[in-house]
DNA sequence: TCCAATAGTATCCTTTTGTATACTATACCA
DNA sequence: TGGTATAGTATACAAAAGGATACTATTGGA
């Protein structure tokens, strides 16, 4: 790492990661492949059509999932990781071993505490 | 990675590094060490003493950051990583390599449209 | 003729995040 | 006596994120 944070590259990690959904939405998309908007929206039981919108709106224009509409009735649209997307793998990566690490670390504050 | 994305934990690392200022205060105090109140401050024009004091509570709160105060006039507070805000340095990163990437890719893209 | 299904919009609302500005206490220094 | 420095708090406000609910178009099927 270098030495001066003030003009930040990771930031522009953060700007596409940040958000209740988008990190879920790109695990779906990379683990299970492409997936319609209601199979998606099956998958995040939560999540209001509204935001899920959004945030593939989002993804989309920052070239890090793809839209393809099928002209049909009723209508299907399928969305898909692009390979510009699938480099942020390791970033899930490392938060989702990280998260993995801090529920333990959590767990052994309340063991300590209850001692 | 594992299949199932539902209860997740890339989230708990997103809830700790979210926002506009957590990183660039990680990044600080992991690439300079300790520092105080006012030196964080100069090296993050644009934040506001509010925000700042508000992040830096957040990031104490879960056990990223130590607050140390020395009882002087004036005051002198003095905010250091803890050995489990460390653990996230993986994460910044692995965000950080995308980030310079990302920049690449964006000037590729304004390249293609000039040709 | 009416209902279901899909992929959305539109509208309104609440909560969170971020900004701007003013204010505080206290000791040292001129 | 008045200014400077530090690490904040208080207040008001604006903007962004997120949530709840209702609505749309179209076609095939009962």
């Amino acid at each position: 790492m270098e030495k001066e944070p003030e003009h930040c590259n990771v930031e522009d990690a953060l700007g596409i990661l940040v958000g209740k959904w988008k990190p879920i939405i790109l695990l779906h998309l990379l683990q299970e492949g492409t997936k319609r908007f209601s199979e998606l929206k099956r998958g995040m039981p939560g999540i209001t059509q509204k935001m899920l919108t959004k945030q593939l709106r989002e993804l989309e224009s920052e070239d890090i999932i793809q839209r393809v509409v099928y002209p049909q009735v009723p209508p299907k649209v399928e969305y898909s990781i692009t390979e510009y997307g699938k480099s942020l793998e390791p970033i899930l990566e490392a938060m989702h071993e990280w998260g993995t690490n801090h529920t333990l670390h959590k767990m052994g504050k309340l063991n300590q505490k209850s001692m």
